[in-house]
DNA sequence: CTAAAAACAATTTTT
DNA sequence: TTGTTTTTAG
């Protein structure tokens, strides 16, 4: 085939071209912040299918958010339709892609429960309803980091937990789980590598599957993702990976570096490949961004460049507090609102003040992350039942919904329940029954009527839409009108988050299997439903953690919170957790395209205390440019007569002629206060309260 | 069982 | 300071 066939080059730079085209021995990818590496991963799918007449099928695709799947799946399928067979999925929804396809294999119910976090730590507490819940959850993260290092209850685990209990309650944790029929996480992996293990037959047919592995965020794997692609992998197939060893920022919940900095050892003959060119940020910000990761050591080491020479050098603004601090940011986006500001923070309590000033200023924000859709309460009950009823063994969503709302079964009834053999044996229905049949009087009359709702739910299962059936479900097991009473004590938008997730399950089969497809992708997704509520016309300013910034991009960027203690945060720092937080500043750093910022504050307010504070560290990495720029914010003067003279931003006010209104600026002018004030009518307006008679401050007793 | 009072923490978070 | 969980009283 003649090079002109290969359109779909056309724009590519020669190190992503050689990514794209390369074949043979595993390629790792080494790609910078903002350096394409979605464009060469989708094209490189494109090359494979159009011109290397690679089966689409026979391709695997693995990233860690839906989020990255879905975006990658619709720009492949863009420059090729047939895009559209290739398998392209989160590390856990292939798992259990995989599991549900060799269920009966490993002896699992192919209707198994997928347990999130909250649901684990629900089983440990039924397992040990005597230990302090604290020391629960710590078990219940400790069993979770096990897992991402792939370790078994009967492995050493001294890394994991130096507990003398923890082995043991691993293990019984484990069993349990087993028994009804569920997984969690990071089941979802092991249990997968477990069969390719123990079936050669299976590894076999689905290596032969699968002949082109493509990882993306490859420094965001852990151990077991890792083992379990090295089972994948086979000597017929090409693998490769992709990833940026100085945006590893997962560390704490068990990503590890490691895989990336070695996976040219695991593979023999790697070839590697570096995307440095930055096609995101101006030389300014690039500069301040490795000028910082330089101070890290054991990275695999890369430069980063651009063609947009020169830019606008970086600030540092230094405030008197929180208050201060969000009034620059505020004064920064008002003077420039077109440009698409982020306020990054290392931690979501600092968004509050924020929060506070935008609404007092009428600027549109949005905040991102805090609440899932799927970990809402109302939420998580009405998938409870449906679980429940794809899995009557699930412990943990019986427990859940069995008497919620009240139902008159209360925690003896249902200790009783669990406590019958046949709740593992034939599930918790028949362990009702059982219970039911020794009871009489009310208890036997509210067992009966819980039993007649789910068989109910289950007739109707196989004949309604699966969407009707979510609905009959959220309504008849008394969970609407529950949620509608807690609405209207506590204002919540509880009915109308249940009402999305009716909406969710529209499209889906109806019967079982449709069922299960639908918790599947609900359990898998935390993001699912959410989402399209924040649509604006007016660019908007985000407030977000530099955590969850990763992959994104904003014209505009103004780090918050440089402060030691804070950020880094302090305390027992090793050397290791201090570089992954300088690799979180890179990452933030890099979000920025064209202006970049850094706020920190003198003093702050943190667990309702006031502490003096010093700058963070990191700001003394930045270039000396930066610095030499940031003189005058640094150094100016606090002006003492802020504060002083009552009228704060938020002081209320009164006016002869405009009315009640508030405070929302104070500011000197040749030596004189100016204040503007917003009315409760809309209206705006500036006054010299020297000068200005009519304005009056509010007290509170009038 | 519910509601109020007291005690108690308090990063980052895909799946 | 704030939100959450546990305790206590009714």
């Amino acid at each position: 085939m003649g090079k002109d066939n290969l359109w779909y080059l056309d724009g590519l730079n020669p190190p992503q071209r050689e990514a794209v085209l390369h074949k043979g021995e595993p390629l790792l990818i080494l790609a910078g912040a903002g350096s394409g590496k979605t464009r060469v991963i989708t094209v490189k799918i494109a090359h494979l299918i159009l011109h290397e007449g690679v089966n689409p099928r026979s391709i695997l695709a693995v990233t860690f958010t839906n989020k990255a799947a879905q975006e990658m799946k619709e720009r492949a399928i863009q420059i090729c339709p047939q895009a559209e067979g290739v398998l392209i999925k989160t590390f856990h929804s292939f798992c259990a892609w995989f599991l549900r396809r060799n269920a009966t294999l490993a002896g699992l119910d192919p209707h198994f429960s997928i347990y999130d976090e909250e649901d684990s730590l629900a089983l440990l507490q039924s397992l040990y309803p005597d230990r302090e819940r604290r020391m629960l959850s710590s078990f219940a993260f400790a069993i979770g980091r096990a897992k991402d290092y792939g370790l078994s209850p009967s492995d050493p685990l001294d890394r994991i937990s130096l507990h003398p209990d923890f082995g043991e309650i691993y293990q019984r944790y484990s069993e349990r789980l087993r028994q009804i029929g569920s997984l969690d996480f990071g089941d979802l992996i092991l249990r997968s590598l477990e069969i390719l293990r123990q079936f050669p037959e299976v590894k076999r047919r689905t290596q032969d599957r699968f002949r082109i592995l493509l990882v993306d965020e490859y420094q965001d794997s852990n151990v077991a993702q890792h083992q379990l692609l090295k089972e994948l992998y086979s000597p017929e197939a090409y693998i490769c990976v992709v990833g940026d060893d100085d945006q590893s920022i997962y560390r704490f919940r068990g990503a590890e570096v490691g895989n990336l900095l070695t996976f040219a050892d695991e593979f023999p003959g790697t070839r590697i490949i570096r995307l440095e060119q930055n096609y995101r940020s101006t030389e300014k910000i690039l500069q301040a961004a490795s000028e910082v990761v330089r101070n890290n050591r054991g990275r695999l080491g890369k430069t980063l460049w651009t063609n947009r020479k020169g830019g606008k050098e970086p600030l540092i603004f230094s405030c008197m507090d929180q208050d201060e601090e969000a009034r620059i940011c505020a004064d920064l986006i008002q003077k420039h609102p077109n440009l698409e500001t982020a306020i990054l923070y290392r931690i979501n309590a600092q968004s509050r003040v924020f929060e506070t000033l935008f609404l007092r200023e009428g600027i549109p924000y949005r905040l991102v992350g805090t609440v899932r859709f799927y970990e809402r309460e109302e939420v998580k009950d009405a998938l409870a039942f449906l679980r429940f009823l794809q899995n009557p063994k699930d412990e943990v969503s019986f427990r859940r919904i069995v008497n919620k709302p009240s139902r008159g079964i209360g925690l003896a009834t249902v200790d009783a329940i669990l406590s019958h053999q046949e709740a593992v044996t034939e599930g918790l229905l028949r362990a009702m029954e059982v219970e039911a049949s020794l009871r009489k009087g009310k208890t036997l009359e509210n067992l009966n009527g819980f039993l007649t709702l789910c068989h109910r739910f289950w007739e109707e299962l196989e004949t309604l839409e699966l969407s009707r059936f979510v609905e009959l479900v959220i309504r008849e097991s008394g969970l609407e009108e529950y949620h509608r009473t807690q609405d209207q004590i506590a204002g919540s938008q509880k009915l109308r988050n249940l009402e999305e997730l009716v909406n969710a399950a529209a499209g889906y089969p109806r019967g079982r299997d449709g069922l299960a497809q639908f918790l599947e992708d609900i359990e898998l997704d935390a993001a699912a439903v959410t989402d399209e509520e924040h649509r604006t016309e007016r660019p908007m300013v985000t407030l977000i953690t530099m955590h969850n910034t990763k992959g994104l991009e904003f014209d505009r960027v103004i780090v918050t919170g440089m402060e030691e203690g804070l950020f880094p945060r302090g305390g027992d720092e090793s050397e290791e957790d201090l570089e992954e937080e300088r690799r979180l500043f890179y990452v933030a750093i890099t979000r920025a395209k064209e202006e970049l910022y850094f706020t920190f504050c003198r003093t702050r307010r943190l667990h309702g205390r006031i502490q003096e504070v010093e700058p963070s560290r990191f700001l003394r990495e930045l270039p000396d440019s930066v610095w030499e720029q940031s003189k005058p914010f640094v150094n100016r003067v606090a002006s003492t007569s802020f504060g002083k003279n009552g009228f704060e931003p938020g002081t209320l006010v009164y006016h002869e002629e405009y009315g009640q209104g508030m405070v929302i600026r104070q500011w000197e002018k040749d030596g004189i206060l100016v204040v503007l004030v917003r009315f409760e009518n809309g209206r705006v307006a500036q006054f010299i309260p020297r000068y200005e008679k009519r304005l009056e401050k509010v007290t509170r007793d009038g």
